[in-house]
DNA sequence: AAAAATATCTTGACAGTGTAAAGATTGGTT
DNA sequence: AACCAATCTTTACACTGTCAAGATATTTTT
């Protein structure tokens, strides 16, 4: 708390000048001895918090993804049923990382996620998104009564997930012209007929 | 071609050095040192064929999307009809990067790619694969005979693209545990049904 | 409350990186 | 034969991640 040697919490603010800086510039300009200069602090104190820089680099995506997560889990509480809470959070998925491409380079662009396709088996290890996605799909399964194979399930889940993740993919990484809004196009039904 | 001081071809050696490092370590390993230390010239020389490292990357992206494209065109020109074109087209999108991921990351990872999704236009300046597809694509409303709108092209367009990439981002960036065969899956119609 | 242990931060150093400038070597052109 | 442009080397610099050693503050122990 003391404003001469010690930050107080210079874990936080790492993360917090992290994502300013991925904001500003991208990936790219991203290095720990920037984000120590913006907190003020010497090159080699993020090592007292950080292992690595990948270290720093994970808690960053870690709190981006929380945000991710806060607009996923809006679009689903806002739903009705199980069936648009499917849609709407595909829609919030995209139009997420619509208006924040960076954020999408930075989450995907060379990252592992985990997640298990498979339905009856714990995942709390899952990456939280797709957890949600997984649990909102169960929930409509069960609100439909309908009756799907194991393998059926894991296909449908994989498909939503990856046309959600495709679309805001082409959307963020290529320059695409088109002649609709895709915002609209969304609310319109482009991801699930 | 004499061994001393002039390399002969090192432009394209630098090339094939990239790909090879990529292969080896993915592109965290690629630097313009260890490429031009694999052909074995100083570290200094790659200026002289590359205004910068980015140019020497798109070089290098161009000569792996050659690759990625004769699968595509093997895909399109096998099938008898456009139908199937598409089909396959959309099959050996993903398998190809099911079979290299680390080329998916190499590709996409943060890179930006040019599409016109009008088909009404010159686009000859568009992503060669997805100029394919827009060709395959049309050639398969000519012959079905398939009145669109423009924007329902345009569309539909997007939806075939993007659930090929997003699958293929799926299963080459995450950690995906599924009980199925990804490629087996494809030849059963996963992507479209 | 004093002392010891720990967490946090600074300084200095090193190897690896991209890149620029200046000079050496070569092949092709006139 | 003389010149020129292309190609390559050498040298240098700023920036990066990381480590080691030491300084300072906080917490714990006695």
């Amino acid at each position: 708390m003391s404003d001469s040697y010690h930050h107080g919490n210079l874990r936080q603010a790492l993360i917090d000048a992290g994502v300013k800086i991925i904001n500003e510039s991208g990936e790219g300009g991203l290095s720990l001895r920037k984000a120590a200069a913006l907190c003020e602090v010497s090159h080699a104190a993020p090592y007292a918090h950080f292992k690595d820089k990948d270290e720093l680099i994970e808690a960053i995506k870690a709190s981006v993804t929380e945000q991710f997560m806060q607009k996923l889990q809006c679009a689903v509480n806002g739903a009705p049923d199980a069936e648009s809470a499917l849609i709407s959070m595909g829609n919030g998925y995209v139009a997420f990382f619509l208006h924040k491409p960076d954020y999408f380079k930075f989450l995907f662009g060379n990252q592992n996620i985990t997640a298990h396709l498979s339905t009856d088996k714990e995942y709390e290890e899952d990456y939280p998104p797709f957890k949600l996605l997984k649990d909102t799909y169960l929930r409509f399964t069960a609100e439909k009564k309908i009756k799907k194979s194991k393998t059926e399930q894991e296909m449908d889940l994989l498909k939503l997930w990856s046309s959600a993740h495709g679309l805001a993919a082409i959307a963020c990484m290529s320059q695409v012209k088109m002649s609709f809004d895709l915002e609209k196009a969304l609310e319109g039904g482009i991801l699930l007929k």
